[in-house]
DNA sequence: TGGAATTTGTTCGTATGTATC
DNA sequence: CGATACATACGAACAAATTCC
């Protein structure tokens, strides 16, 4: 185990054991620089690793906390999205995704136009014994909402660990629309190519929006996002 | 756009338009340094981003390599439930479950005969920093429709595929609700502790649920959630 | 067989930029 | 505005794994 492993583990379970839970502040890097006579490197890295498995956040100018106890497990199964497998370890889950238009084949089955979008997944389940293929076909028509309950839980954590305002409600939005020609240039894609527009708002008491994530996505390429 | 999240994001799209592809290799990190005119630093945060997004691989002592096009990628980050990351450590998740008559030990805890059926699932985490185990304990007298017309995905995607009843819609909500004495006594919480709900409705052609699935679940001490 | 060369892995130090208070 | 603290970037050194001659 190299130093800033050893360094994370040593800092994941002071924050289990609750040494830094008051005031919900860890030391900042410098001191952790003294405190295990690392580099601030290694010191960083070590939190990366922490702040990846949400253990700790970061806020730029202000300090490191230790986060509420939000969960790195897959969020899919929590909410029942991904389906139980029907045996247990060392199993992978491969998959490949994308954007296409139904043609004749699944037009006829899902009774749409053939130029209609569905969402295409290939599952490919690697067991001891054999190989799975799971393929799904989604219309995007009547899949407007499918992740959104599950948007929420993250980015209205990432807005409670913010702490400033009080977040009581939250609306969400999910558009499949075209690129206009600013788009094509960030997302680098053609224009009127489909892109995801996510909007999320995060509304106080009064129901004025206090936060505001804007997301666009190019729903064709892209290979690690995929809203629908 | 910082210069390692450039890096990253060129090295990206030549991998996507096959640029490298030839041999399944890529330039060393010394090359890298050179076409980037960027630190060996720069380089390795720009390939953690690919590494962690599964198009890049690393092998000690002998170079960089494009990774399989099947991606590993974590189906969180495939839907779009959960951004990537930009650093990772390699963390998996395991689990296992089946159904077992509850015995002794759950029979008391859930005030349920011994001999009555429960779906237990076992989630491991690994990360580098610690390994978590979670186990749920759902009694399937208390969810009738967990293992058969839940509105998994793919289940959906079945019952499309078998034209029993066709989904043409999807609806999912989370709540934050308080215990009531028979959430307390399942869940094994005191009364009035929060825990979440999740419902799962898939919807005909007329609005109307064809199936169902409810969850609850501990917001306290499961891993998944966050005292809100 | 064995050692040199190559390449990634880890750690260090330092400097500058940027957000917050 | 200045101090603080995280974010990014550069350069350097050594270790460890692999490959090659």
């Amino acid at each position: 185990m190299s130093l800033f492993e050893k360094i994370a583990q040593d800092l994941s379970n002071k924050i289990i054991k609750g040494d830094y839970s008051s005031g919900s502040v860890l030391p900042n890097e410098g001191e952790l620089q003294k405190t295990y006579g690392a580099s601030r490197t290694t010191i960083r890295k070590a939190i990366d690793i922490l702040v990846t498995n949400k253990q700790v956040t970061r806020r730029k100018g202000v300090g490191l906390f230790v986060a509420p106890e939000i969960s790195t497990q897959n969020i899919l199964e929590m909410t029942g999205i991904m389906k139980p497998d029907s045996l247990s370890q060392g199993k992978q889950i491969f998959k490949e995704h994308y954007l296409r238009k139904a043609g004749n084949y699944y037009s006829q089955i899902l009774n749409i136009k053939t130029d209609e979008l569905i969402y295409y997944i290939n599952f490919i389940q690697f067991n001891s014994a054999s190989i799975t293929k799971e393929t799904l076909i989604l219309p995007l028509k009547n899949f407007p909402e499918l992740s959104l309950s599950s948007l929420k839980i993250l980015t209205v954590l990432e807005m409670m660990n913010l702490g400033k305002e009080k977040v009581v409600d939250l609306e969400q939005e999910l558009q499949l629309i075209v690129a206009d020609k600013e788009n094509a240039k960030q997302l680098n894609v053609r224009e009127n190519d489909p892109i995801f527009k996510i909007v999320n708002r995060a509304l106080n008491a009064k129901g004025l929006p206090i936060a505001l994530e804007l997301r666009y996505e190019n729903a064709l390429q892209t290979k690690y996002v995929v809203d629908f």
